[in-house]
DNA sequence: ATTAATTTGTTGGATCACCAAACTAATTAC
DNA sequence: GTAATTAGTTTGGTGATCCAACAAATTAAT
């Protein structure tokens, strides 16, 4: 297990074969269709080399082949795709009280899930059951063995040594994730972990239907608090200490509410799922309890102006955030994920009417916002997408 | 003019070399003075293959090759350094009240250096007589014609097109610089042009004395406003529309003081240079007028109390912001650059009391704060860091 | 002084990957 | 049926790195 990246500090003829496979085959994962002449063009590669690059991929089983009809002028193409059988990997999504399992193939489908309740009070019996649930549902849909598994947790993961630093909800410090399932399962060729919101970042860049949206923006992922996931030039920034993304904790408000982490004014104290939920109890004349933040959408989306009212409220601190994220890092995207999605119609206005006033000091900026364009849980597509991506990219240069 | 970077999408043995060439000259520039030996341990090349990247280092005359004594057993190493000579660069910047303009060697030695009034009003007079003015240097000092220069201004600077897009201190807007310097001087074979605090970033990457103090750190150029230049992996983050960076106007008081932005609460209205005069003229009892920053700095250092009580009120808002940045990006470092460095012993303890009260949320943080290395201006070193970058590495690659 | 040991840097042949151009293959248009 | 066009393969050449042997320079021991 444990197979880490291969790090690039400089250029040999098998480095640079291995480079050339890799972008290759992300062109033919970012345009599939595709054929040979086509990838030649756009990365500029001799037609022969890439020829010869994509047979060793059909080899690898990795790639698919398929005469293609285009009634053009000429002979027809042979439509390269990324080949979806026989390359599937393990996502292990870990919430505060409940786990999402899935197998998932390699171009971002979901063949199977399945939810457990989490113990995350004792995670050296918690994380291999885990795997066992997976190999069991392995086995209901005759699959080999997975290689590859990647887990996502709210928290500060530090992704190279396979460790949670501290995670809150989970109430872990310093777990070694990596050790446990080497020694429950050891077929496992590669485990990855990371925080949640970085690996939701990761899904949107490489499996999002955003085609690509952009090779810098940024992953917000708003529940019960706000964590972001930073990608800069495809990269997902890690940060120094494994923490960078910690937006819900970025002053807004100096001298502000109280927040959980001990300051005052945090910009999740004011946006984040539990905001709205208050502002609802405060607005509504009959609130029913204090319902939770699934329950409130569906009550926006049925009508209920208390509802509706307490999402603006909470959209407008998005945007305000959403402001000083882009006068900051100016990014190119930002990517909404969580359950506010479900009301985007809703929160979508208000965001950008903040934005525009906000944001943009009187100068043209590009930034677009956009609702997550994932189609399951993005933190659990994350799971996957980390394991998936260390199929399509194993290196990571350096210089 | 205007040689554009090499954009890399594919490796072919031409490219590869040329990176292994950037690798080995990089190593030398930061390991200086070192042997080729020792060269080929950290980059993993083999020792012929860098002794025959190394002769042409030397056949180019950017590499310097001396026999050392090292007493040790066995031969003694060639020891390889950066030649200086005959590779100078113009470095010019342009300030709202004066331009500085110097020749500066590739290894960041300020040759020559004057100052003439910034006549921002008429750029196409004001660029070329720059030029002028760089060329009589030249003269005085015996050089062959400057093949590269570097540009820095306050604002937003599409660097890709040598253009300032906007420039409130400058009053410039889509201003093409690249074309005026073009038809001024044609045998300038490459001018870059670039914001002031992220030129002052890679000066500090490439230039500084913190000896490569990470490969991501945010430089915080505390001014007239507050800029920063976002290092990540050695690169620096232009941002969507090239306004990354803009920390001044980041939202730290929600409804609090009004900005020139014409937003509320933007963290330069509490910690920029204006800020710290405001502070003195409102606790001192005989002001005497409004002294400029420099005035107060060097009254705080001659004892005055007033004047030591407003840096340290706005240290402790540069604290806070310093602690947003370290909770959202993480960086390895932050280093400070601007007048408040002559004052660092005063402002240093307060800015690390806040930050560390508010940054670290208790959990283990390893960013760094520092005063800038530079022994000189930082945009003016910047604006030679631009086109030194350029001599070191001369492609880009984007995978 | 001579020899052994050690380290630096060079040389020459082998290998590997890419490229260019010619070639085969398949398809449409006339 | 032939020309034109496009896709993909084959073959030989080039160029860069690697490997191993070697030469050069220095210290330590005999």
């Amino acid at each position: 297990m444990k197979k880490r990246y291969n790090q690039i500090t400089s250029i040999n003829p098998k480095v640079g074969r291995n480079i050339n496979r890799s972008i290759i085959l992300n062109a033919i994962r970012e345009k599939q269709p595709i054929s040979r002449t086509k990838i030649s063009k756009i990365t500029g590669l001799n037609k022969s080399t890439v020829s010869n690059i994509v047979t060793s991929l059909l080899d690898e089983e990795l790639v698919h082949e398929e005469v293609s009809r285009n009634n053009e002028i000429g002979r027809n193409p042979l439509d390269l795709s990324i080949k979806r059988e026989r390359n599937y990997v393990g996502a292990i999504y870990v919430d505060s009280l409940l786990t999402t399992l899935a197998i998932v193939d390699i171009d971002g489908t979901v063949l199977d899930k399945r939810s457990i309740k989490t113990e995350s009070a004792n995670p050296g019996a918690f994380i291999p059951s885990c795997l066992d649930s997976l190999k069991q549902m392995l086995r209901e849909n005759q699959s080999r063995p997975l290689k590859n598994i990647g887990v996502t947790v709210a928290g500060i993961v530090d992704s190279g040594h396979s460790r949670v630093v501290y995670s809150s909800n989970l109430g872990w410090q310093d777990l070694d994730i990596g050790t446990i399932v080497q020694e429950h399962s050891p077929e496992v060729e590669l485990l990855t972990i990371e925080n949640d919101a970085k690996a939701s970042a990761l899904a949107e860049l490489i499996l999002g239907k955003h085609r690509v949206p952009s090779s810098s923006f940024i992953f917000l992922s708003i529940g019960r608090g706000i964590g972001a996931g930073i990608v800069v030039d495809n990269h997902i920034l890690s940060g120094s200490s494994h923490a960078a993304g910690e937006y819900g904790h970025m002053t807004l408000v100096e001298g502000g509410e109280p927040c959980s982490c001990g300051n005052r004014g945090c910009w999740e104290v004011y946006a984040c799922d539990r905001a709205t939920v208050r502002y609802y109890t405060a607005l509504a004349t009959h609130p029913n309890g204090s319902p939770g933040i699934e329950e409130l959408a569906d009550r926006a989306l049925g009508g209920d102006q208390s509802a509706v009212a307490a999402f603006r409220k909470s959209a407008e601190y998005i945007g305000l955030g959403i402001a000083s994220i882009i006068r900051t890092i100016d990014p190119q995207n930002i990517v909404i994920g969580g359950s506010v999605v479900k009301v985007w119609n809703i929160i979508y206005p208000v965001i950008m009417e903040t934005v525009e006033r906000r944001g943009f000091l009187g100068k043209q900026r590009n930034t677009v916002v956009l609702a997550t364009s994932l189609t399951d849980s993005p933190p659990l597509l994350g799971a996957a997408a980390l394991s998936i991506r260390r199929i399509f990219t194993d290196y990571r240069i350096t210089l």
